[in-house]
DNA sequence: GCAGTATATTCTATATTTCGAATATACGCA
DNA sequence: TGCGTATATTCGAAATATAGAATATACTGC
């Protein structure tokens, strides 16, 4: 795989990687929603709730529509709702193993 | 969803946010390698890689197995190997968007 | 045109990431 | 024990990301 592929998904996943960033995929899983609305649910600053749909715009993992003198923002592609679906099963399973390790490393201390 | 799950799926997307991580997961998709397979399979520095290796386990991606004097590489949970397979459809439609967006831009700036 | 609302951009300070160089650790073998 | 190989860690400099304040832009209704 050429280099140029590898930095377009690098770029994608670093895209996800803030708190911020998810929590607006997740209330925009199921419909479309104004910035406002999206900045009352999240309940973060207006300019950096901006800087963020900017990010995810700039991946072209959102998409916006004007209306007025709002901006409506939705999920571009619906196969990343499948990804990020798909996503929950590796994040249970992970988790289910890290608490299960804590588990364990807890039943090992007490018994020390 | 609580602020510490997103976070934790944050982490886990930033530590994918690097070219080279993401070649690190290709090349160990089918199989264990030792970090100086990784290393001449990628080409890159030895401290540098250590130091992706080293992001990619803090995330509990890839696990590590010692044997003599060499350290093999893994990926912990297979779901994630599907998760990228499936994340392969996202990247294909997502880029024959942006190639067709192209092409209309070409087209449009052509005609002008 | 003016006031008010919605959104984006710019600026600045701080924190984090990245690379490569140097160094440290661990193992196998003579 | 000492040498060579494999891997990890530490360090410093440059690049990048982040939050919030201030400002700019765009639209609506009067």
């Amino acid at each position: 795989m050429q280099e140029t592929l590898r930095t377009y998904k690098a770029n994608f996943f670093r895209a996800l990687s803030h708190p911020t960033r998810i929590a607006i995929l997740e209330v925009l899983r199921d419909r479309e929603l104004s910035a406002r609305a999206i900045q009352e649910k999240l309940g973060v600053e207006q300019a950096n709730l901006s800087q963020h749909l900017a990010i995810l715009r700039s991946q072209q993992i959102v998409v916006n529509r004007k209306d007025g003198n709002q901006v409506f923002y939705s999920i571009r592609n619906p196969v990343l709702i499948e990804v990020l679906d798909i996503m929950r099963l590796y994040f249970q399973t992970s988790l289910t193993d890290a608490i299960q390790m804590l588990g364990e490393a807890e039943r090992e201390a007490s018994t020390r």
